[in-house]
DNA sequence: GCAAAAGTGTTGGCCTTACACCCATGG
DNA sequence: CCATGGGTGTAAGGCCAACACTTTTGC
């Protein structure tokens, strides 16, 4: 029989996307922040950003904490991703680790880099690293790639793209969030058709200045209309 | 700053859903085993079975040995909810509870009742608790809540069905598993082209004999289509 | 005028819904 | 031969993928 007390240790480590365009390709990519381990175990490889529950404070509220103290940023999107309680999932001790997924906007993480302890913080390609085990500490390799598809499934039934932009985009823009998550070109008129019918975005009634092609509409992100399915046509190669 | 070891206790519950006849209206429904508990906080109130986390045991493994030991019951299909930890969930201690959900058949279910501390373990209609707050201990009623609505939206794009329905079944049991759990009618004829169409059920050969009328094909669920897609038609009262 | 992206129109095909209809068995 | 559910057929309508086409701007 298990202890009333046990020894357990419970941590909260959060999965950070931000889109960024990929420095050989130039097309949006995923992009994540690791930290790297300054003791044992797995020193001095990267890790999720996280830290230790505190005692009076919720788990989303630690997992907003630890990435402020970390990383500097301050996600609106913030959701539950997984617990993950193995026993041998670290080498030491029982550390079982309520981790969440969020995104960002690519404007925000730029504050990340003129924090102290920033030398500790890297920006990687989140499918790179996926899809390499060994490369992070514990089984944050696993889950990584857990949150890679629970946000690629999610991002087709609902309007959680718009967490990657301002308050204000085109359906371009929209658009282009998509193809970098969902790493597939779309069709623009079938993807301007599915975004409004939905009603998960309404007009600003500006327009987007400064181009060298017609301006295209400004939308905002409508609150009321959260729930909307989007389909996505068959693979393809997405074009470099 | 939080300490390295906290004071948090983890503790491991189950949902455990089984459809059984209402016994006002015949119609199949979810119910669920609760248990009494025995100690304060809410002491006498009714809660979801579980414990605290063994030290080395993984969180689904704690999942199955307190549904065991509690209910006698050993599902085949058990899958992480949601982990809850708000801060004032408990008001002695913080417990932060990882929760599992899980289906068993009606033919299962038996035997929890001919186990020693059976008298603290009690089947409930899972919509009538889910609807009434404050008839369960700590937050399991939102907790209820919410693995209801994971059941309710999994069921129509994955297999999980399956789960409540023997080796062996006809069509017309498995579309009563689908009418209980989204209570609401199906079409038998689009349901059963819908379910050929994704392949995961396939025929036995044999047939269900001594019915009072022409008498319906077996199936058996086909493990290599695990993915599939169903569509419910729009919202109809269920005919008592 | 030309390039480029915004935005609209249209067609064919697939899937679902609703419901009619036939089949096989017990009584 | 009737009642009952099993099982098949089918037509109307909706939705989507593909792609042609028009619009509006900068240069």
């Amino acid at each position: 029989m298990p202890s009333d007390r046990s020894a357990v240790t419970l941590a909260v480590s959060t999965v950070v996307f931000a889109l960024r365009p990929d420095p050989a390709t130039g097309a949006l990519t995923l992009w994540l922040p690791l930290v790297r381990r300054i003791r044992e175990p797995y020193e001095g490889m990267w890790a999720l950003p996280g830290g230790p529950l505190g005692e009076d404070e919720d788990l989303a509220a630690s997992a907003r904490r630890t990435l402020d103290v970390t990383t500097g940023l301050q996600p609106h999107y913030l959701e539950q991703l997984y617990c993950f309680g193995d026993v041998d999932r670290s080498p030491s001790q029982r550390v079982v680790s309520v981790v969440y997924w969020t995104l960002v906007r690519a404007d925000e993480d730029a504050s990340a880099l003129e924090r102290p302890g920033a030398e500790n913080v890297e920006w990687f390609a989140a499918d790179d690293v996926a899809t390499h085990p060994g490369r992070l500490a514990f089984d944050h390799t696993t889950i990584l790639a857990y949150a890679l598809d629970r946000l690629r499934a999610k991002i087709t039934y609902s309007p959680i793209a718009h967490a990657f932009l301002p308050a204000e985009f085109t359906l371009a823009e929209l658009r282009a969030v998509y193809e970098g998550v969902l790493r597939r070109p779309l069709d623009p008129a079938n993807f301007r058709r599915q975004i409004l019918a939905q009603g998960t975005v309404e007009p600003t009634g500006g327009h987007r200045e400064g181009t060298r092609h017609r301006p295209p509409a400004l939308y905002r992100s409508n609150p009321a209309r959260s729930r909307a399915t989007l389909t996505i046509p068959a693979d393809q190669e997405i074009p470099s």
